[in-house]
DNA sequence: CGTAAGATTGCCT
DNA sequence: GGCAATCTTACGT
């Protein structure tokens, strides 16, 4: 095992980061059952100064306190009362930086994917999307503020890198409103990948 | 095919 | 009370 050591978390460059995670091993072994897969999809959420970040302006909560601690901790949460995201939680301490992992590629742990998802038929969006990919994970609020070098959920690093060319950067959707801000690319796929939540042109 | 609406719970500097 | 970083299903074309 490779797993990612704290200091990767401590970039302050968010950004770089959700790059960084692309290629990399998301491991989740919860009631003793392995699951895994390969990150093809990523969002950049840069805290304070991000509109859709739940720590933007500064925001404290109780929820999102663990985003305010060191990197290198996940964050887990539900939406929309259904379901769960899961993030990793970069930079140093006090500054409240995420990386949402948007889109996997199982590897490990298929037909528990599918069982806890309810697909007898291996689909291509078994893990394209974060609430989905939680879901065939088995993520929820119980991974929440984990250590990413512990046992239950982790990140390693196989040596799989993707050339620039194979990453595509984007805006988000529907923003076109928003002015300059809305126009920088922070959700970062791999082209071609079937399991990126969105069809690539 | 594509679009539209419903589900359902926690959170709230 | 109102909203939220979504997914699935249903229906029309």
């Amino acid at each position: 095992m490779a797993k990612l050591p704290l200091s990767f978390y401590q970039n302050i460059e968010v950004n770089q980061l959700a790059v960084q995670l692309l290629g990399k091993r998301l491991y989740t072994c919860v009631n003793g059952v392995l699951t895994g897969g390969i990150i093809v999809e990523t969002e950049a959420y840069k805290g304070v100064e991000d509109k859709a970040s739940h720590a933007y302006g500064g925001r404290f909560t109780d929820r999102t306190r663990v985003m305010y601690e060191q990197g290198g901790l996940s964050y887990v949460y539900l939406c929309y009362g259904i379901h769960h995201l899961f993030n990793v939680v970069t930079a140093p301490q006090g500054i409240p930086h995420a990386v949402l992992i948007r889109g996997l590629e199982p590897v490990e742990g298929l037909d528990v994917m599918q069982e806890r998802r309810n697909m007898p038929v291996l689909k291509p969006n078994l893990t394209a999307g974060p609430g989905a990919l939680a879901k065939a994970m088995g993520i929820d609020r119980g991974l929440n503020a984990k250590d990413l070098g512990g046992d239950e959920i982790w990140i390693e690093d196989k040596g799989l890198s993707f050339n620039d060319d194979e990453i595509v950067s984007s805006p988000r959707v529907g923003v076109d409103y928003a002015g300059d801000h809305a126009l920088l690319p922070w959700r970062y796929y791999v082209k071609g990948n079937r399991f990126v939540s969105k069809p690539n042109s």
